[in-house]
Formats: C-alpha cells, sequence, structure tokens
DNA sequence: ATTTTCTTTGACCTTGTTTGACTTTGACTT
DNA sequence: AAGTCAAAGTCAAACAAGGTCAAAGAAAAT
C-alpha cells in the first residue's frame, strides 16, 4: 500500500534529521509517482499530534511542509495526556493516544493492551452509548495518574 | 465441511509461517469459491481468544487479516479468574482478585496500579452504583483477556 | 420428531485509500 | 501595485478492503 510505504518514507527522514524534517509536496509526489494530495493525506491520517508530531507549512512558490516529531520525558507525557482528555472520549482516539505512550516507552506492551482493553467498547457494552465517552475518559484519567505515582 | 477445511487450511499455514500470518479475506475467498463472511465466520468460530488466538485487522485498500497463535501455558491461571468473575464485581472484590494475581506473578505492580485505577469507584463515578458492578465486571473480563494474548 | 446448535450465504455498513479538480497563498516580476 | 506562477490546501468521488447481521439450511442432540 502506498500510504503505509510513504509514511515509513518519511519516518526513516526524521530518524536520519533528528526529528525535523522539510520536504516540498510536489517534489516527493512527482519522485513517488503518485499525485500530491497523496502527500497530505499520508501526513493528515499519520502524523498527527496525537501520535505526537507538529506539522508546520508554507505555500507558494518555494512553499514547503515541515514535519517535527516532539520528544517529551515520560510525566511530561502523562501529564499532556492527562491534560488532553477532554470529557469526553473514544476508543479509537484513546489507543490513539495509548499507541503513543508506547511508542515513547511510557508504557509496556502489555500495560497497552491492559489500558486498550479497559477503554474498549467491549468492557463498556453494558451502557448506554451516550455516556461511554465520558466512562471511558474517567477510566481513562485514572489510569494515567496512576501511572504517574508509580515510576 | 467448509468452515472445517478452512479452519484446517489456515493452521497449516500457521504451521509454516511460525505461528503468525496474515491473510486477505476477498482473496481468499477468492480462491476457495465461497463467499467473503465464510471466512470471518471461520476465524469467529474457530481462531477465538480463549484457543489462544489473537487477531488483528485492516480496512480499506490493501487491507488484511493477522492471526496470531500464542502458546498458552500460564495463561490456564488467568484463564481461572476469567470463569471466577461473574456478572457483578464490587471493588474490593476486585483489588482482591488483582492482589491475588499480583501474588502469583501474573502481573506487575504497575500493572496491578493500573487495572485497580480502571476498576476503581472514582473512574466509574459518573455511572450510577446499580451499574458500576456489571461495568466493572466486564472491564475486569476485558482486561484479563488482554492479558491472556500477551505472554 | 422436534428442538437446538452450527454453517452458509448474501445484503448492507464502516473504514481506509487513491485520485483529480478546484482553491488559496506567497514570492517574484514588471 | 498588479499580474503570474509555483507551491500547498481542500474536498468529494471512486474504489478497495474488512465487519455485521439476519435468514435459510444442515447437523446434532434430545
Amino acid at each position: 500500500m502506498l500510504a503505509d510505504y510513504i509514511a515509513q518514507m518519511i519516518e526513516e527522514m526524521l530518524n536520519e534529521s533528528d526529528g525535523i524534517l522539510e520536504l516540498q509536496r510536489n517534489e516527493m509526489a512527482n519522485r513517488l509517482g503518485c499525485v500530491p494530495s497523496q502527500i497530505s493525506y499520508v501526513i493528515a491520517s499519520r502524523f498527527t499530534p496525537e501520535r505526537g508530531y507538529v506539522i508546520e507549512s508554507r505555500r507558494g512558490g518555494g512553499g514547503c511542509i515541515r514535519i517535527i516529531r516532539k520528544q517529551l520525558s515520560q510525566n511530561e507525557y502523562l501529564m499532556h495526556f492527562f491534560c488532553a482528555i477532554g470529557d469526553c472520549i473514544d476508543e479509537r482516539e484513546a489507543v490513539a493516544y495509548l499507541k503513543n505512550l508506547l511508542g515513547n516507552d511510557c508504557i509496556t506492551e502489555r500495560e497497552f493492551l491492559l489500558a486498550a482493553a479497559a477503554v474498549s467498547s467491549a468492557s463498556l457494552s453494558a451502557l448506554p452509548p451516550s455516556v461511554r465517552g465520558t466512562v471511558r475518559a474517567d477510566l481513562f484519567k485514572q489510569m494515567i495518574l496512576s501511572l504517574m505515582k508509580n515510576r
């Protein structure tokens, strides 16, 4: 699949340039033989703030897209997420957060699975959908708090 | 019977690829001359977590289904707890179970804290007390299942 | 024989990807 | 300042998967 390939490519470029990268959308699309908006799609779907990336861009002649990978300390991460969670959160978003924590070694694989199971719809299936988001947010916050205490 | 044949086929593929396998539902159904949902049925009925399999999947273009076989041996203990949990459980009882798991090295200290936070009343405070027990039981079961998948 | 459980099928749903047409913005000329 | 051109942005349509569910059929249990 094209999108994954491009994402992997960008990831490698980020590794080589210490987490900061500037690329030209048209030039890259041309090199890969795809349409420019494919690059936009990859960035929008994979390099999101939830996963710890910051995107900046400039249009016009000589324009470019800048991708920055943020590297925070573990408790900063936990705190960041704790604050980022609103009163309500859906499963996909919660899992995205957890993946980020996993990717930054804030939690182990097993802790990830455990927490993901807790916030899964399967766990909350007895509840009317209208309140699941709220309970999930509470759950998530309590779990993150528990991790901050122990470390 | 078709289902058994497909199951056996998947089993063999798993053997050949060291317990991990990716397949495309449509492609496989096509090869076997059956409807795609037949593949879903086989996986849902035979390759369950209870029997030691983990299923992951991706939709969309280039999507696939990943089947992973875990050798369960340490997991019998977790299974025991899974079965012991009824439809409803209070916080004290849940924590007692968790302490037991911790004591038997089924979970780490941090995993204990994480799970305890999840089943705490603080996490479920948005819910009317009458349903908390049910949700807590669901939560607990899902978390134990997730642990069986790993290790 | 009847009920129950398991299998098969197909229609419809949700999610993720690819493409292209059109819009907006910025830099450089004139 | 106005005009031109070279970017990036946006959005919706087409496509490509897998998921779900219910109904019909087959097998097994009673």
